[in-house]
DNA sequence: TATCATAGTGTTTTT
DNA sequence: CACTATGATA
């Protein structure tokens, strides 16, 4: 175990008051790389060893699961197992532990569902067609983000109709409507209704709001900044009684106001908590000179910023490394010899690079280019392992398993793998669920009756069957890896797969080979389930040892790489087209900009094309802005 | 009902 | 271009 020196010794003073700062709220104003990370981790150490606080007691909210793990692990070290006792994750995650508690007491079932995006863009889609909107004309995902930045907001849809004004918000306030009666009568919630939930529930029991602020004596915020209203709401309400809530954030990061981020909620924090002490950390251990002063340079050119001088002892370092390449190909090739280069050259590892770039698609030109060149690569991000078509499709039958009440789920089931239900046999059973009040699951034995063909009615049957031997298994203790075989195998599904192209079955088949493996390390459904929904593309980090990292800048918050490529720095491109004329949202791109160079410790490449292939056909761009704006003594052309 | 071909349509970033 | 939605045909 540490001890309390070892704690302290290596900090610098403003790090280290932020570690012993006790007695009123505390908001550390942290600069990229100014180590805040180490200094939550040792705050926290430190509460625990002097023994203020036990593990227990502590809430900590980090922006991924996966350095809510770090942060655990790292803690575990220090402090031995008590650490695992620790509230240590992101805000959906800790909201779900409190919803699934005290589901009840809301009018929910305890095994309430989580659907992601794409499944609430499904339901929004449903909804349209009942209501006779047109989901080409206004598209779900419009509504979907309509509603969800009502929610951020906690706007209710009852509050939202009573303000809804003009026809467009007249039919999102409908649909709203309905999609909510729709998620309750499912059981389910979407990632916007965890937070939202979670407040609402606050209010209406004040007693259950008692029982955690009383529980949780320390509250810690990390990436404060990308937090929204309903976030900033939990932790003022958590934290008011006894106020020791510390928060950690950087305004110049903040890149996440399309999903409803304030970075207002840090004034808002400072208001809320008129005692707050404030700590700025300024000191940079990360990069060289040459990379703050271009980091600096950049954002400096945000108006509404309040300023801020990060530095560095560290050494000048090389300059900033610029690339005009014709096309896309010629960029990626580019990339791909440079990191070749530094290999043989610099002695460095393919895992100490990393290529940024502002859209997923950019991968591609990229990968072609790796792949060319024979160096290890990992894409992070881009298609969610979860999202893909075959996962999606077994997890749904889980779904189904751990909540009949899942009608959505259960639709998605219905005709995979294809068992001859089309959309005639849909609607009728739909239609005799609905007349009976019944789950969608529950019709499918009672196909005939519903009018359903014979052929179609046996294939129900035995669906029904199946799913019903599944709920008995889950029941009798049997874990998920048992259940995924009997689907893969009683279903057809396995099957199923045969019939598809080689190239295509073989890609799936290892899909759901990993799926399979991965339900094996849970033993509980619901924890399996649970962990699928809230795991984000971050958390995808492992298994970059001896490869080089691709991945959207937005996805690199919070890491560091030795060499940092960024790639397709061109107007339009970076900044995005359509924040270009937005003041506001080009702001966003710049501080998305300064995210990306902070990144780099020592070598930062920018790479732009003359040329690039775009919906089909080749565009022609000029230099990003943000390019111009590092100061030309800094760079150099190659 | 399934399958295939064709048309149309859309691409930011994601917990 | 790549994906999906739609519609004709088996």
């Amino acid at each position: 175990m540490i001890t309390e020196g070892e704690l302290l010794d290596d900090l610098n003073p403003a790090q280290r008051e932020a570690v012993l700062h006790r007695g009123s709220p505390l908001l550390v104003i942290a600069g990229a790389g100014s180590g805040k990370t180490r200094v939550l981790t040792r705050r926290i150490a430190h509460l625990v060893l002097t023994g203020e606080t036990r593990a227990s007691s502590v809430l900590a909210i980090t922006f991924t699961n996966k350095a809510a793990d770090e942060m655990r692990s790292r803690l575990v070290n220090m402090l031995g197992d008590e650490a695992r006792y620790m509230w240590m994750s992101t805000f959906h995650s800790a909201c779900v532990r409190i919803l699934r508690t005290n589901a009840e007491r809301f009018g929910y079932s305890k095994s309430f569902t989580i659907y992601d995006t794409q499944d609430s863009r499904r339901l929004i889609e449903q909804i349209e067609k009942e209501l006779n909107v047109d989901p080409k004309k206004i598209r779900p995902q419009a509504l979907l983000r309509e509603i969800g930045a009502a929610k951020s907001e906690m706007v209710d849809f009852e509050s939202y109709r009573d303000r809804a004004s003009g026809p467009f918000e007249r039919t999102v306030s409908e649909v709203y409507s309905q999609y909510q009666q729709r998620l309750k009568q499912f059981s389910a919630m979407d990632f916007d209704d965890l937070l939202m939930v979670t407040v609402n529930l606050f209010e209406a029991c004040p007693d259950i709001l008692d029982m955690y602020r009383d529980r949780f004596k320390h509250i810690l915020v990390d990436e404060y900044q990308d937090t929204n209203q309903v976030q900033n709401r939990l932790v003022l309400m958590l934290g008011e009684v006894h106020r020791n809530v510390c928060v950690v954030g950087d305004a110049d990061q903040s890149i996440y106001m399309f999903r409803g981020a304030d970075v207002r909620n840090i004034l808002e924090f400072e208001k809320a908590f008129p005692d707050v002490k404030v700590i700025a950390l300024e000191q940079n251990y990360r990069s060289t000179r040459n990379i703050l002063d271009t980091a600096n340079a950049v954002i400096s050119n945000n108006r509404s910023r309040i300023p801020k001088n990060l530095w560095t002892s560290s050494d000048t370092g090389p300059p900033i490394f610029r690339y005009r390449a014709n096309d896309e190909n010629d960029e990626a090739r580019f990339v791909s010899k440079e990191v070749k280069r530094l290999v043989d050259q610099e002695a460095l590892f393919y895992s100490d690079m990393a290529v940024f770039y502002r859209t997923n698609a950019q991968s591609r030109a990229l990968e072609e280019a790796f792949v060319m060149e024979g160096i290890p690569y990992k894409v992070i991000g881009s298609t969610r392992f979860y999202d893909r078509r075959e996962v999606k499709d077994l997890i749904a039958y889980l779904m189904v398993v751990a909540n009949p009440a899942d009608d959505l789920s259960a639709r998605r089931i219905i005709n995979s793998p294809k068992r001859g239900v089309g959309e005639a046999t849909l609607a009728k059973v739909v239609e005799y669920a609905k007349a009976n009040k019944i789950n969608l699951v529950d019709s499918f034995s009672y196909a005939t009756e519903a009018g359903v063909s014979k052929k179609a009615s046996e294939a129900l049957a035995e669906l029904a069957s199946v799913i019903s031997d599944l709920v008995k298994m889950n029941d009798d203790g049997a874990g998920p890896a048992q259940l995924l075989a009997t689907v893969l195998e009683r279903t057809g599904y396995r099957e199923s797969i045969k019939s598809l192209e080689v190239h295509e079955a073989q890609s799936r088949m290892e899909n759901i080979a990993e799926l399979v493996s991965m339900a094996g390390r849970f033993g509980e459904l619901q924890d399996m389930l649970e962990t699928v929904a809230l795991v984000s593309d971050a958390d995808d980090l492992y298994d970059i040892e001896g490869k080089v990292s691709l991945m959207t800048i937005h996805i690199a918050k919070g890491l560091e790489f030795e060499v940092v490529f960024m790639a397709g720095m061109d107007d339009g491109v970076f900044p995005h087209m359509r924040s270009i004329d937005d003041p506001v949202q080009l702001e966003e791109e710049r501080r998305l900009c300064y995210v990306g160079i902070t990144r780099s410790k020592r070598w930062l490449y920018m790479t732009h094309a003359w040329e690039r292939m775009l919906w089909g056909a080749y565009t022609s761009s000029i230099p990003s802005r943000f390019i111009s704006e590092i100061p030309d003594e800094l760079v150099r052309d190659l």
